[in-house]
DNA sequence: ATGAAAGCGCTAACAG
DNA sequence: CTGTTAGCGCTTTCAT
C-alpha cells in the first residue's frame, strides 16, 4: 500500500541503494560498528526501517561461517524430565544470542539418526543429546564434526564430548538410606528396564540390601518407567505373603503408579506403606501426591550442558569432561516409619 | 588419519574434483535426478562417501530460497499442554521433511518478540504460535511475512492467518452439564485469570448456573491456573458456611490443587465433593489422581496447525481458517453424585 | 548427460 | 569512514 510493491523481501542491497551508501557500510552499521558516521548510520537505519528490512540469517551464516545455532536432540517430547532439561539449556542458549534447533527421533533409532544428520547439515555449532539410548559410536562420530554434550548418559567419552549426568549411585543410596533410617527392612524395588540409569538404581538397591544384611528380603518387580508399569509391579508385590513396608521405584512416574496400587489394596501411604521415587519431576510436588523422591537437578543439567558447549565455542580450552551432579532427597509425604 | 587432512568440511566442489565431474552434476546426482549417468552417479556417491561429505543446508537454502524450516514459538516450556501440542506439530513437520526451529519468550513479551524476529531472520517458511498472550497486531505483522497459525487463541484473523483452537464454550458447558447430570447444584468455579480461555470458561459457568436457576449459588474463587492457586482457592471455598458439593476448575493443574485442599479438610473425592478440571493433561490420567476433566485434543491441534501451514506452503489455495475442535468429557474418578 | 557461468544475501579483507 | 572486490556452498539456467 505504502512502500515499493516489490514482491520479494528487501535485501541489504536495497537498503544501501535507498540510503545512498554501499552494501558493506550497511552491513557494518546494522551490526553496530563504531566506525560508521552518525549521518550514514541514521540514513541507513531510516532506510532499513522504511523498507521493513530483515537480515537473512542464512546468508549471514554462509558468509561468516557461523550458524549461531545449537542443535538439540530429545528422545521423547513427552517424558517430563526432558522438557525440564530442555528449558535449562534453552535459556542459556538464548542468553548467548544463539538459536535452538530441536529434533526428536521419537524412540525410533533410524529416524533419530536421520534427524541428527539434518542438524549437522544445518551447520549447528554444537550438539546436545538428551537421550537414554544413543550408541557411543554414533555420538563419537557426531562429536568429530561438532562439539557435543550428552545428558543423562554416562560413560561416553571421546574427543569433543562432554557429559552431564547426575549421580545415580549416590541418589539410589540416598533413597535406600532414607528408608533404612525410617526403620524399613522389607524394602522392594520397582525396576525400570535395561536403560542405564534404571540398571544402576536397581544394582544399588541390591547392593544396599545385601550390605544391610537383608539379602533375603530383596524383592524386585519389573516395571518399565511408566505409570501403568509401576501400578502392575506394585500389585504383584502387594499380593505377596509378606508384602514390603516400603517401595523404592526407579522413577517418579512408576512410583505414582505404585501409589495407585496401594490405594486399590486399601493401604494408606505412608501410614501403611512408604514409597520413594526418583527424578524429581514437577508433578511429584503436587500436594495431592506429595511424593518423596530423589531429585535430579534437571534444569541445572540443561544449563551446564549448554555452558560446556559454549566453553568450546568461545575458544576456551577445555578438556573433555564428565560432569556429575549430585541428586537430592526431597522428603515429602509418602515415606514414614513402618507400621510394625 | 586416513583422508585428506583438509581441516574444513568437504564441499560439493571437493566431491566434484574427486569424482572428476562438475559441481552442477554433483548437485543433481546427490538430489537424485534421473538425468545423471549411472557411471557418474556411482563415482559421485563414492567420492561423497569417502570424503564424508555433508550438504550445507544454509547454502542450499540461500540458493533455492527455501529454508525448509518451520518456526514454533511456545510461550512456556513447562506448562504440560504446550509440549503436547508441540509433539503433534513436530511429527507432521518432520514427515514433510521440514525442520523445526523452536523459540520461547518465557513469559516475557520483549523477549518473545525478539525471538520471533530471529525466527523470521532464519527465513522460516511458516510460523506456529503456541501462546495464550499475543497481541493480534503482532500476529498480523508476522503473518504479513510468512504463513502463520495460532493455537489456543481465538479471534485473531487476517490474511495469512489460520487458527486452531478447541471449543471452550462447548467444553465448559459439557463440564457443567456433567455436574448437573450428577445432581449437583452447589457448584463453585475456580477461575484462571484474564487469559482468554479462562475467561470463557468462567463466563459459561456463570451462564449455565443462571440458566439452571442457580444464580444465587454462583461462587467463584480466583485461581491462577497453578496448583497452588487451585489449592488456595479451594481452601477459601471449603470454609464457607455452605461449601459447594462440586468444583469446576479452570484447568487440570488447579483442579489437582483443589483436590489437595479437599484432603486437608478431610473431604473425600468424589464421595464428599466432586471435582472436574479442564485440559486433559496426561498427568490427570494417573490412577492416583484419576481426574475427571474436559480434554482438549492437544496433539491433534498441533497436527492440524502444522497441516494448515503446509496447505499454504504447498500452494494449495486456502482461505484463512479458524478451526475449532470439540473437546471431550473424560469421566474419571473425581466426580459422582452429591452426598445430599 | 554434462559443464560454465551467474547468482542467492551477506561478510570480510583491502584499499583509499 | 567508505567503497570495491571476493568469496561462503549451493542451485539453476543455458549451452553443448
Amino acid at each position: 500500500m505504502s512502500e515499493k510493491p516489490s514482491d520479494k523481501r528487501p535485501t541489504i542491497h536495497d537498503v544501501a541503494a535507498r540510503a545512498g551508501v554501499s552494501k558493506s557500510l550497511v552491513s557494518l552499521a546494522l551490526r553496530g560498528s563504531s566506525k560508521v558516521s552518525d549521518a550514514s548510520r541514521d540514513a541507513i537505519e531510516k532506510a532499513a526501517a522504511e523498507l521493513g528490512y530483515r537480515a537473512n540469517a542464512q546468508a549471514r551464516s554462509l558468509a561468516d561461517r557461523r550458524s549461531r545455532t545449537i542443535g538439540i536432540n530429545m528422545a521423547e517430547l513427552d517424558n517430563p524430565i526432558f522438557p525440564q532439561m530442555l528449558s535449562g539449556a534453552h535459556s542459556v542458549i538464548r542468553e548467548r544470542g544463539y538459536n535452538t534447533m530441536l529434533v526428536s527421533g521419537e524412540r525410533d533409532p533410524e529416524l533419530e539418526s536421520a534427524e541428527l544428520a539434518k542438524l549437522l547439515e544445518f551447520q549447528v555449532e554444537g550438539l546436545m543429546l538428551i537421550s537414554h539410548r544413543l550408541p557411543a559410536t554414533t555420538v563419537r562420530s557426531l562429536a568429530a564434526d561438532v562439539p557435543t554434550v550428552v545428558l543423562t548418559l554416562r560413560g561416553i567419552t571421546g574427543p569433543g564430548i562432554d557429559t552431564v549426568t547426575s549421580n545415580d549411585e549416590a541418589g539410589a543410596r540416598i533413597a535406600m538410606q532414607h528408608l533404612f533410617d525410617r526403620g524399613h527392612t522389607k524394602i522392594a524395588h520397582i525396576s525400570g528396564g535395561t536403560l542405564e540409569p534404571a540398571v544402576v538404581r536397581e544394582r544399588v538397591y541390591r547392593e544396599q540390601m545385601e550390605a544391610a544384611g537383608l539379602a533375603q528380603l530383596i524383592r524386585v518387580a519389573t516395571g518399565d518407567l511408566t505409570n501403568q508399569g509401576g501400578l502392575e509391579a506394585a500389585r504383584l508385590m502387594l499380593t505377596d505373603s509378606e508384602p514390603p513396608t516400603a517401595i523404592f521405584a526407579s522413577n517418579d512416574i512408576s512410583a505414582i503408579g505404585a501409589m495407585a496400587a496401594c490405594q486399590e489394596h486399601g493401604l494408606r501411604v505412608p501410614d501403611d506403606i512408604s514409597i520413594i521415587g526418583y527424578d524429581g519431576v514437577a508433578l511429584g510436588a503436587l500436594r495431592t501426591l506429595s511424593l518423596t523422591t530423589i531429585a535430579q537437578p534437571l534444569t541445572e543439567m540443561g544449563r551446564l550442558g549448554a555452558e560446556r558447549l559454549f566453553d568450546r565455542l568461545e575458544g576456551r580450552k577445555v578438556k573433555d569432561r564428565s560432569i556429575v551432579l549430585e541428586p537430592e532427597l526431597l522428603a515429602r509425604g509418602t515415606t514414614s516409619e513402618p507400621r510394625t
